[in-house]
DNA sequence: GCAATTAGATACTGGCACTATCCAATATGG
DNA sequence: CCATATTGGATAGTGCCAGTATCTAATTGC
């Protein structure tokens, strides 16, 4: 298959294509001249998750770049790709998530639910700030608040693990395991906004 | 309090505070001069949730926008606002997203929850995005695999209201709408992420 | 009076995700 | 076997967006 085609049966410009060579989100076609390179069915598949990563996402090149590398190179060990995917594991400049205003709190919340997560981890920080953007405005809304929702996060991810049982293939699980983590973010965010308008609507008469 | 001390205050440069005022995301101040107005409490705390709903949820200005004056026209009716702030009135250029690919998935989950959703609800395009994108990747993964996750959210969303039940300040309780709705997004995506790494490590030894 | 501050307008910056153009080297079909 | 189209690769440009910088004239507080 050459980049026509690939054009063709992605949808994607070849313009965006050579792009996404070029960021190194795709890798090289077997080339078969200097002005040819040869694109196999891998490459389309790996396109069309790039394209869901970043339009379905929001992720940006650089971001689902690491993904991306994470799901190559850790193949093999589910965990250590989720780790990467999640940014468990300290990957570019490493920051740690546990100190700052908020940390306590994160702390507190971490230690109740019984969970072991790492200082590194990102959604420490969004967890903090979030709290603290709630604590500056004036609302009385801490990290006992968000137990119950903790509570319910935990049977997500039960859920989300579940889908990765029955999956022999390395490859096709580390990228239903990015699939379950990031693409579907969107799609839980969307299911959470209809439940609030069904039950703000049962609540307030029609 | 006029423009420095409001920008000391809540930390933002001035130049950035007269960006938004173009912008209309914060109103006016009440002008005592040809180059002198006052700014009072409020537009600390409007100035407050501007940035955390840019910089914690990541909103665009335009999103920002129509959120706030949401949040302004109807702060009366807090079902007007939370249909507003999840986009179920069509607010500018209205677009149906109850057909197109996937829709019938979306109507069919929808249907099955038994759910009242508009069909301007931009979370149905979502969902459909999603379950089109994952089809495309060759995901077994269809609108029944989300109804354990939609009732998951039905239990959240529930959550989120009970929060706004004992507010009588109608500008506070439409603000805590916004908040809850919006601004607790990033973090229930946290939560998810490390309870994801919880039970990714129970599973998987260490 | 006079340095400091301000509102408001205009122009600029930097980052990002592409997109367009060009070129030399192929491939293809009549 | 040659004319035309396509390709890979490099380079430069586009459009958007959030924020910054600069300038001017008016006003303030010492």
């Amino acid at each position: 298959m050459r980049i026509s085609e690939l054009s063709r049966r992605s949808g994607v410009p070849s313009a965006t294509i050579k792009f996404y060579l070029r960021e190194g989100l795709l890798p090289a076609g077997r080339a078969t001249a200097a002005t040819q390179a040869e694109y196999s069915e891998a490459h389309l598949r790996r396109l069309r998750l790039i394209r869901a990563l970043i339009g379905v996402r929001g992720l940006t090149v650089n971001a689902t770049r690491e993904v991306l590398n994470a799901v190559c190179e850790y193949e093999a060990d589910i965990h250590q790709v989720l780790g990467l995917v999640l940014g468990a594991r300290p990957v570019g400049e490493a920051v740690r998530s546990d100190d700052g205003p908020g940390a306590p709190d994160v702390n507190a919340l971490v230690a109740h639910m019984g969970w072991q997560i790492s200082e590194y981890a990102p959604a420490r920080r969004v967890i903090a700030e979030t709290l603290e953007s709630l604590r500056s405005l004036g609302a009385d809304f801490d990290w006992r608040t968000l137990i119950p929702y903790a509570q319910l996060a935990r049977q997500t991810a039960v859920l989300d693990l579940d889908q990765l049982r029955d999956t022999d293939d390395l490859v096709e699980r580390a990228e239903r395991a990015v699939l379950l983590t990031v693409l579907l973010e969107p799609a839980l965010l969307a299911l959470r906004r209809m439940a609030q308008e069904h039950e703000s609507a049962l609540r307030h008469g029609t």
